[in-house]
DNA sequence: GTCTATATTGTGATAGAC
DNA sequence: GTCTATCACAATATAGAC
């Protein structure tokens, strides 16, 4: 039960964030009542905590995955937009730490803690998928791998935010073709 | 008066997004009650869809002061990037419409239509900007100014959300930098 | 583990006096 | 234009029965 709550909470955060949810509408998903959720889950803080960590170890197992079926920087680097394709194919679903990040002012420590944890490891993987990718001469050189471990990081965020905003957009997916055709080297 | 109220509300939706602040919020940063902010503004989608109104016509008007002072494309997109990084150093505030396009799930239509009316403007404009880049061969021409357009307002709106969510974040002028160095011919 | 009932506070919004 | 008073409702959270 603790788990279906979390995968309800989980979806409410992806579309609604931290202040446009309520434990009546996790209640309402799950089909039990809100003083139900508070026996899992004592306060909002904790269950969000819990989502959002729950969600940062799911991403890194993911990672993993990755490393473990694909052996170049490039092959490594497509493989991780399509999570953010995934996520945001249905439904068009934020990232659960790209939507927290936004808010980060209205979220408790115990909230932002988990988020900032979410991007601090992504940002290390992606720095040395990058720095592997520049070692093998299959990734431009021009600039520090955390630069650009960064710049990737923040297209495909913004790509999930900019596409609920407006219908023309084309998705992570798309942003991170144009992006990474300027990044790796022709053979 | 009434454009104190909106300068409290912009504030407010660029820290905590439409669902994170109340009326009671905006009353006591103008330090008048409750019910006379909605003599101003009657709802608050009205009040919300005002104040992204009045933020995409002010950036409307910065577009055009770029394109009066800058000559050539590359020029024209580091000034475009540097107002979201005077954005972002006034207390990392967000975009009011990267934040709001996080939040389109749960927004009134009213709201949504001026978020999706802020994207589409920009998006013209960078992709008005990138093609001239490229005619003049200024830009590389291996994607369409489109797709770079795109990518380009992705990265900076995505640099905004992850530069809130952690602190090493190097910021929207930074990332703009990296993305740019990649895109500008040598000459 | 789940429920009903309830406490407490906050929310957007309205009525009507000044 | 601003206020006090108030409404109707929704929020997080707790107490205690089953």
């Amino acid at each position: 039960m603790a788990e279906r709550v979390l995968d309800a909470a989980e979806g409410l955060v992806q579309q609604h964030g931290y202040s446009g949810f309520s434990y009546d509408d996790v209640a309402r998903l799950v089909g039990i009542k809100k003083p139900s959720i508070h026996h899992h889950f004592a306060t909002k803080s904790e269950l969000v905590a819990c989502v959002a960590r729950r969600y940062t170890t799911r991403f890194g197992k993911q990672l993993d995955e990755i490393e473990a079926k694909q052996a170049e920087a490039p092959a490594r680097l497509m493989a991780y937009a399509a999570l953010f394709e995934q996520t945001f194919a249905k439904d068009r679903s934020l990232c659960v730490c790209g939507m927290l990040g936004a808010q980060v002012q209205s979220l408790p420590d115990e909230v932002t803690h988990e988020v900032s944890s979410f991007f601090r490891i992504n940002l290390g993987w992606l720095t040395r998928v990058f720095s592997e990718g520049q070692r093998a001469k299959l990734i431009r050189s021009g600039r520090s791998s955390q630069s650009l471990a960064e710049m990737y990081l923040c297209a495909l965020e913004g790509a999930m935010v900019v596409g609920r905003g407006v219908s023309s957009s084309r998705g992570p997916k798309q942003i991170s073709q144009t992006l990474l055709s300027q990044l790796i080297v022709d053979r």
